[in-house]
RNA sequence: GGGAUCGUAGCUCAACUGGACAGAGCGACGGUUUCCUAAACCGUAGGUUCCGGGUUCGAUUCCCGGCGGUCCCA
C-alpha cells in the first residue's frame, strides 16, 4: 500500500461520501516539517464547510498511525507526515526487489509513435540537431521503460527542391573521383555550389535543376538511382552520429515516402468538405479556431507540410494504430502543428497527437546557419568533447601512479563515454522550451551539475561496493535485527537519501508525463548531491555493523537507481573513471 | 497589425503544475586529502521572481493590463 493510499483511505474515513478529488502526497519542501506532507484537506474543507484545520486534524486523527511516527497538522492546514523507520525499510526493500527499479507498467500494451531527430539529407548534422535527437531518445527512452511498445521514426528531409540541384551538380560540377567517392561532406559542398549557380541572372542553372527535378519527380530511373545513393550516404553518416549518441531508430521513413500519398489527402480533404479553393492555392481555413489559414495545396499545384503530416499521420494509423504519437521539433513551428492537429480531429482520427516543442538553439545569439556562418559541426562538437574529457582522464591516470596503465583503447572508450554523456546531459537537464545559445565551456561542462557528476558518483559507488567484497546485493548482507531486507536507515543524512530514493519510479512518472526529460536529469542531479554529501560526510566501509552493511545496501540501491536513470536519459555508466 | 513563447541571484537554470523561509550549478571569497576515487565535500556573500492590478487562507505558478526579448503568421 503507498503512502498515497493510506492518507487516502484516512480521507475516505474522515468524509464519508464526499468527492475528494485527487490526494497527493508529496515529499515535504523542508525536512523539518517531517519527510512527507498533503495539502488536499484544504482544498475540501472550504467544500465541506470545515476550518481548514479542522478539516485536516479529522484526517489526521482517522490515519492509520502503523506507519507513522509522527503525524501533525501545520500553518494552514498542512498534514505533515514523519514516517517510522519500519515503514521505511520496507519501502526500500520493496523497490529494491522491483524490476526496473519500481518504474510502474503503465503503457503496457500501447503503442506510441515518436517523431524526432528528422534531418535534411545530404547536409552534415550541426549542433542545431542535437536538441531533437537527444530529448527524442530520451523520451523514447522513457516510454519504452514504462511498458509502451515504441516506434522510433526519422522523418528525414529527403524529397523537395534540393534535389534538383544537387543531381545538377552532381553531374556538371564534381570531379568523377568525388562522384566515386561520394560522401556527405562533398554532397553539402556539390549543393552549395549549383545553388550559388542557380542563382545567376540568366537562370539558365536554374531552370536545368528544375528540369531534372522533374524527371526525378517523373520516375526517371537515372535521376531516381542517384538521389536513392544521396540518401544512402546521408542515412550512414547519420548513422554514425547516432551511434555515438547511442541513438536508435525503428524506421528512417522520409518525407519522400508520403509524397505518392498526398493526392489522396488533398481528396480526402475535399471530400470531408474542409478544403477550398482561394487565391489558386487549396486551403483549409481554421480561422473559427484562430489558427489562420492552413495551405494544403499550393497554387502551382506543389504540396506542403500540413499535407505531408496529414499523410504520415494517415499512414502511421494504418500501419501501427498508435494511442499516441509525439513529435519532437522546434517551437516554430508550434502554429503548424496546432492547425495540422486541428485537422486530424476534423477528419476524424482519435490518435492522440502530441508537439513537444523545443526552444531553438542559437550561437552568439544568432540563429545557426551556413548563412551565418556559424554552423558547429556536430562531429566536431563530440570530438571536442572527447578531447577534453581524455586530456582528464590522463591527467587523472598520471597522478595515480598505482595500478595497471590503462589501454589507450580504454582511455579513448572512456572519454568518449563521459564526453558524449556531458554533451548530453547539457541539453537533458534544461527544460526543453527554453531556448539554448550555445556554449562550448557549457555544453561541455565537467563539473557540477553535469552528465560527468552523475558518472563520477556511479563509479565511486561501484568502487565501493567492490571494495566492500560484493555487490551489496541481499545475498552477501547478514540479516539485521530492525531491518528488512537488509534496510535499516539509521541517520538523519541516510534517511533523506532513503526517500529520495524512493522517488525515483515518480520522477521517471513525471518526466513521461510532461515530455521533459529535465524532470529526470533535475531528479537524478538532487539524488546525486545527497548521495555525494553522505559519501562524503559518513563512514561506510570503516563502520560497525550492522550500520555498515545498512548503509552499504542504500549505496547498492543509489547505484542502480542512478544507474538505471541516466540509461533512460542515454547517458553510459562506466564502472570506474 | 494578429498570435505563440519566455522574463527568477553577476551568468546558466530549478522550483514535483496554487503551498510553508524561492533552490542548485558556474563565477567570487574562505575551508576540507597520512581517511571508502577532490570530476568531490563543507561554509560565506549574492533576490522587490520585469512592472502594475486582480482571484485566493496562500501566487514565481492562474486572470487582466503594460514593458522587454525571441519566434510564427499576415
Amino acid at each position: 500500500m503507498t503512502l498515497t493510499d493510506i492518507v487516502k483511505s484516512a480521507f475516505e474515513k474522515a468524509f464519508p461520501g464526499e468527492d475528494l478529488g485527487g490526494i497527493r502526497v508529496v515529499p515535504a519542501t523542508d525536512p523539518k516539517f517531517g519527510d512527507y506532507q498533503c495539502n488536499d484537506a484544504l482544498k475540501l474543507a472550504k467544500k465541506v464547510g470545515l476550518k481548514p484545520r479542522d478539516a485536516a486534524q479529522r484526517v489526521a486523527d482517522s490515519l492509520d498511525r502503523a506507519c507513522f511516527e509522527k503525524v501533525e497538522v501545520a500553518g494552514p492546514g498542512f498534514l505533515n507526515l514523519t514516517v517510522s523507520q519500519s515503514w521505511l525499510n520496507s519501502r526500500l526493500a520493496a523497490l529494491d526487489a522491483a524490476p526496473n527499479c519500481g518504474i510502474p507498467q503503465n503503457g503496457r500494451g500501447k503503442k506510441i509513435v515518436i517523431d524526432y531527430s528528422s534531418p535534411n539529407a545530404a547536409k552534415q548534422m550541426h549542433i542545431g540537431h542535437i536538441r531533437s535527437t537527444v530529448i527524442g531518445n530520451a523520451i523514447d527512452r522513457i516510454f519504452r521503460s514504462l511498458g509502451y511498445e515504441v516506434v522510433a521514426d526519422n522523418h528525414l528531409g529527403d524529397w523537395g527542391t534540393q534535389f534538383g540541384i544537387l543531381i545538377k551538380g552532381y553531374r556538371d560540377l564534381l570531379t568523377d573521383d568525388e562522384r566515386a567517392n561520394l560522401t556527405v561532406p562533398v554532397l553539402e559542398k556539390c549543393y552549395v555550389l549549383s545553388a550559388a549557380k542557380a542563382k545567376e541572372e540568366d537562370g539558365v542553372w536554374r531552370e536545368e535543376c528544375k528540369a531534372e527535378l522533374v524527371k526525378l519527380q517523373q520516375g526517371d530511373a537515372e535521376n531516381l538511382a542517384l538521389w536513392k545513393r544521396f540518401i544512402d550516404i546521408s542515412i550512414a553518416e547519420f548513422n554514425r552520429m547516432y551511434a555515438k549518441l547511442g541513438v536508435k531508430f525503428d524506421t528512417y521513413r522520409g518525407e519522400s515516402y508520403y509524397n505518392p500519398l498526398m493526392p489522396g489527402v488533398v481528396d480526402r480533404l475535399l471530400k470531408a468538405g474542409l478544403a477550398e479553393e482561394s487565391e489558386g492555392a487549396l486551403v483549409v481555413k481554421l480561422e473559427k479556431e484562430k489558427l489562420g489559414v492552413a495551405i494544403v495545396r499550393k497554387s502551382d499545384g506543389g504540396y506542403n507540410y500540413t499535407t505531408s503530416d496529414l499523410a504520415c499521420v494517415e499512414s502511421r494509423v494504418k500501419d501501427y494504430d498508435p494511442e499516441r504519437i509525439i513529435y519532437v521539433t522546434d517551437d516554430r513551428q508550434q502554429l503548424h502543428f496546432k492547425q495540422f492537429f486541428s485537422i486530424c480531429g476534423k477528419l476524424g482520427y482519435t490518435v492522440k497527437l502530441v508537439h513537444v516543442p523545443f526552444g531553438l538553439m542559437s550561437y552568439q545569439g544568432k540563429a545557426i546557419s551556413t548563412r551565418e556562418g556559424n554552423l558547429i559541426k556536430l562531429d566536431d562538437l563530440l570530438a571536442e568533447a572527447v578531447r577534453r574529457s581524455k586530456a582528464i582522464v590522463e591527467a587523472r591516470a598520471e597522478g595515480a601512479a598505482e595500478g595497471p596503465k590503462a589501454a589507450e583503447g580504454d582511455v579513448l572508450r572512456l572519454a568518449e563515454q563521459i564526453g558524449f554523456g556531458a554533451v548530453k546531459y547539457a541539453d537533458l537537464s534544461h527544460d526543453p522550451a527554453t531556448a539554448i545559445d550555445f556554449n562550448w565551456d557549457k555544453a561541455l561542462a565537467l563539473e557540477g551539475n553535469s552528465g560527468p557528476y552523475l558518472q563520477y558518483a556511479y563509479a565511486r559507488v561501484k568502487s565501493l561496493l567492490a571494495k566492500a567484497g560484493g555487490d551489496g546485493a541481499s545475498g552477501g548482507v547478514a540479516p539485521m535485527p530492525n531491518g528488512v531486507g537488509g534496510f535499516l536507515v539509521a541517520g538523519p543524512v541516510e534517511k533523506r537519501l532513503a526517500l529520495q530514493l524512493l522517488e525515483f519510479p515518480g520522477a521517471v512518472v513525471r518526466a513521461a508525463e510532461a515530455y521533459k526529460p529535465s524532470v529526470l536529469a533535475d531528479y537524478l542531479f538532487q539524488t546525486a548531491q545527497l548521495y555525494s554529501s553522505f559519501y562524503q560526510n559518513s563512514p561506510i566501509l570503516r563502520s560497525e555493523e550492522p550500520v555498515r552493511s545498512a548503509r552499504l545496501r542504500l549505496c547498492a540501491l543509489f547505484g542502480e537507481i542512478l544507474r538505471s536513470g541516466l540509461g533512460l536519459l542515454g547517458i553510459e555508466t562506466p564502472e570506474h573513471i
